[in-house]
Parts: C-alpha cells; structure tokens; sequence
DNA sequence: ATGATACTGAAGTCATCGCTTCATTAATGG
DNA sequence: CCATTAATGAAGCGATGACTTCAGTATCAT
C-alpha cells in the first residue's frame, strides 16, 4: 500500500461519475456501454474512467468479442479499508483525546 | 453524506502532502510551521492544504494570537468510514459472486 | 518603537483532469 | 459482403490543482 497507489486509489474514488460506476458495478457487472448509458456521456468517457478504476484496483475488466464486461475488484477495496484501519486506532485515540479538552466549549 | 462532499472529502485524501499532514496530526497537534517543517514546501502551500482539510471535514484549526493550531476532525473521518460501510454489504456480496465464477483463473 | 515571527492573500506557472469530437479498429448480423 | 454495433486512440479544450514568489497583516519579544 504505497504512496502513489493511495493517490491513484483515492483520486479515482473522487470523481462522482466513477464512484456512479462502482455503485452499477457493485449491483452487477455491466458493459461499457451499459454504464454509458444512464450517466449522460460519452463511450469515451467511460472507457476513460474505467483504466482510472481499473489501475487503481477498484475494478476489473475483461473483454470478449467486442464488448467489454466490466466489473468490482478486490484489491482497490482491499487497500482502502487496510488504509483506514492502520489509522484508526491512532484517530481515534486523537479525538478522544480531543474530547478531554473540549469540555470548556459548545 | 452527499456527492459534493464526497468528492471534497476523497479528493482531499488523494494528496500525499495532505496525507502526511493527517499522519502527523493524528500523532498530534501542530502549528502551521511545524506541519511545515518536514515537507519540503512553503508555509502557503501548507496552509491551502489545510483549507482543503478544513473544508473536507478532516481538519480543524484554531488560531490563538499568531499561531494556527491544526488538529484531526472529526467528521471528514466519520463521513468515510459511513461511506465504506455502506457500500461494504453489496462488495462483498459481488466479490463472492466473482470467487464462484473465477475459478478458471490464476 | 523595532525587528523578528507566524501566517495569509494575490497572482502567476505548469501539469493534470474530465470531457468532447473525429477517426479508426474490430466483431457481429442479415 | 456490407452495415451496424462496441469500443478505443488521438488530439484538443476549458477548468482545476499544487506550488511558488512577493507583498502584506498581525502578534510577540526586547
């Protein structure tokens, strides 16, 4: 879980039309243009964003003939909850210690 | 948890100078300079990154007399962990489908 | 008061992003 | 074979990002 993977997996989890895609892709594997389709761009845009999620470990893809079948992939996943829990117990000891001080406010 | 916020909150995280404020925060408090310090860039780059922290939700600062002191927030974490657990149930619902189906591979 | 310290605002630079259009390749169906 | 369909490559455009320098504003110490 290195620096630039973490830039990759977070950079393509902010944009609102790829985490759009995570969501189809979570219900069920989807085409490139089933994806296009309810989101108002273009193939383009979608294949665009797919090699973001797909170098990023969020999703994986695989063609067969001319149509590409897209779906959620582990690592991406995996390297994010494992992020957040090698920080967890650091914020949470952070806030608590936050909440002793915060007594003379709100 | 809206879609604005997310893209504020991911895109924040997606930094690796942001990110290295964040470790340290949450080691613990720190003024503007000392957040500085170690990262090789300017006071003013350091303090545009903690706007972003702010805005996000991960950061909360506090000026008394000339010193800003940064500190972890609260929200910006509360928001991605509600995100990641809302979305958890149906990943690993599909990552199970996907192991039936996967094991032509490897 | 004077000078140093801690930060902020404005403006500019260079790179990257998200998206489009146009052209092309490749697979499929009649 | 020919037309349609699915997707990709290239190139360009406007917007945003991270960063710098320079100039300013407060605050603090002496």
């Amino acid at each position: 879980m290195s620096g630039p993977e973490l830039d990759q997996l977070f950079h393509a989890l902010a944009d609102p039309t790829r985490r759009a895609i995570l969501s189809r892709l979570s219900h069920a594997p989807a085409s490139v243009s089933a994806l296009a389709e309810p989101l108002g761009v273009t193939l383009t845009a979608i294949s665009q964003h797919l090699r973001v999620l797909e170098t990023s470990g969020l999703a994986a893809t695989q063609k067969l003939g001319r149509v590409r079948t897209c779906r959620i992939a582990e690592p991406g996943f995996t390297a994010l909850e494992g992020w957040i829990a090698s920080h967890r117990a650091q914020w949470e000891r952070r806030l608590d210690a936050l909440g002793d001080v915060l007594e003379e406010d709100d």
